[in-house]
RNA sequence: GGCGCCAUAACCAAGCGGUAAGGUAGAGGUCUGCAAAACCUUCAUUCUCCGGUUCAAAUCCGGAUGGCGCCUCCA
């Protein structure tokens, strides 16, 4: 498989570092809110990439963490911090916070049929991992401390800006004052952090109680569960400039070796053509998509039919098209399954051809799924093509021969016996009595369905 | 100001030197009392514009225009 490595701007061909096993790291959420369907996107990100590699005959081990701590501050002195309005509406610990979110994530995960990470781990359960790092750092001249503080110190490593190609003095002509002016570059950042009094997270450490630094929460948790060095690391685009660089910096002088050999940055989701935005009320939830009758896995379908290294424009009828062409695959895929119409298996191969080459030119989804309908709309119907389709679902994980024009199961009892006297009103051919009947019924926010079978009635 | 990405049909979106994948919508058809759903067929002589390289360019180079993102502990 190639994969296009952010670190050199380059596809390359993944070769393992243990040539048994492809390690990887992603970097999770931070729960202090609800995930928005924007974070989703990187989430199906790291499950389609881990998926295929299964796939493709590679096993995985993979890690994300889940950081529950950084933000969360108890008192207000950044401004308006969604995580202790929560804190103080709610009456609740930045504990319970976390936990209730991590539970709300790991539900919505679920849903979108991304599998569980092999290790999912929490910051606030690794600290003493992270102050071994930062206490090797510190004695080995890596970071210096300040009245607030422990920093790293980036002229000690020369490398530093490589993932993002930072020009450090370019871009310290036009930077901003720095607010800390007692660090020595604008870009140095801290590992450590003392804890004022009212820091309701707070560890011991040399340097008294305080709590970690944003960045070594990764670095600590993918050493300890991946090992020194590992394969591959993912995340959003927006990491890539001060997340990563920082994680590189500390973990590669840590080790006096790279810690990383392929990092993967997923491109955003956005709404209508630009940023996803909470203050325009565009960070949908999956909870949104779901109240207006899509399927989680219907947004799934969406970002697989688009490379993940570009952005993604959700829009409404966007998703709509997602939820229809997903429902027309599952018949599809159903119509091969009841039926065994002899197909040359060399047509089969040559499908399978298709999806693996695709996903070996670093993860080209939407090509793969080229062919995938071009494997369902085959005109001979055959379980070969179900047996080929479901083996492709493995990393699709579309839940592909599950049956989408089912009847709702929840409908309510008026609209069940407005459908019972349309079928006595049909029985007597009384067509202008059944269609106000189907029109109430529609007004009541169902649809009915003549199928040979009967009526169908489906909620929306 | 610094860094970067992208411009392909009504929309979403592959292709990245060899003559435009796929999905949605639209159109036509089968089915149906009519619809809907489902299924079938069809749907870009052309890839923002202008130059250049080449036997050959959406694909490479130069320029223009337009859109977007990051530089704020947002994936």
């Amino acid at each position: 498989m190639k994969v296009y490595n952010t670190l050199t701007k380059k596809k390359e061909q993944l070769v393992p570092i243990d040539d048994k096993t492809v390690r990887m790291y992603s970097c999770g959420p931070t729960v202090y809110s609800y995930a928005h369907i924007g974070n989703m996107k990187a989430f199906l990100f790291m499950d389609f990439l881990k998926r295929s590699l299964n796939y493709l005959g590679y096993k995985v081990k993979n890690v994300m963490n889940i950081t529950d701590v950084g933000h969360l501050v108890s008192d207000a002195d950044e401004g308006e911090d969604k995580m202790i309005k929560t804190a103080k509406s709610t009456n609740k610990t930045p504990w319970e916070i976390a936990a209730m979110y991590t539970d709300a994530f790991l539900a919505d995960i679920k849903k979108l049929n991304i599998q569980r990470p092999n290790v999912l781990c929490k910051a606030s359960e690794h600290i003493e991992e992270m102050l071994e790092m930062v206490y090797k750092l510190y004695d080995e001249g890596y970071a210096y401390e300040t009245s607030d503080g422990i920093y790293f110190d980036i002229a000690k490593f020369p490398q530093y800006g490589r993932l993002s190609n930072l020009d450090l003095e370019g871009q310290l002509a036009g930077a901003r004052v720095a607010v800390n002016e007692e660090k020595r570059h604008p870009a140095d950042f801290a590992l450590w952090k003392k804890a004022p009094k009212e820091h309701i997270m707070q560890w011991d450490s040399r340097w008294g109680m305080g709590y970690p630094g944003w960045h070594i929460e990764c670095s600590a948790m993918s050493r300890k569960y991946l090992g020194d060095q590992f394969d591959i690391h993912t995340g959003g685009v927006d990491h890539i400039p001060i997340h990563h660089e920082n994680e590189i910096a500390q973990s590669d002088a840590f080790l006096k070796k790279q810690a990383v050999k392929y990092w993967m940055h997923c491109e955003f989701l956005q709404v209508d053509g630009g940023k996803m935005s909470k203050s325009m009320g565009t960070a949908y939830l999956l909870s949104d998509l779901e109240e207006k009758g899509y399927e989680p896995l219907a947004f799934r379908y969406m970002c697989l039919n688009a490379h993940y290294g570009k952005k993604l424009n959700f829009t409404w009828d966007g998703i709509e098209a997602a939820q229809k062409s997903l429902n027309r695959l599952s018949n599809l895929v159903l119509e091969h399954k009841e039926s065994d119409t002899h197909i040359d298996s060399n047509v089969i191969e040559e499908y399978k051809q298709q999806f693996r080459e695709a996903l070996q030119d670093d993860l080209n989804l939407p090509l793969a799924m080229s062919t995938v309908w071009n494997a369902a709309r085959n005109n001979v119907k055959s379980k070969s093509i179900y047996n080929l389709l479901m083996d492709f679902d493995k990393v699709l994980a579309l839940d592909l021969d599950k049956k989408r024009t089912e009847a709702a199961d929840d409908i309510p009892e008026e609209v069940t016996l407005l459908a019972e006297q349309r079928l006595e009103a049909r029985k007597n051919k009384d067509w202008k009595k059944s269609d106000q009947l189907r029109d109430r019924i529609r007004q009541l926010g169902y649809s009915i369905n003549d199928t040979p079978a009967g009526q169908v009635i489906k909620k929306g």
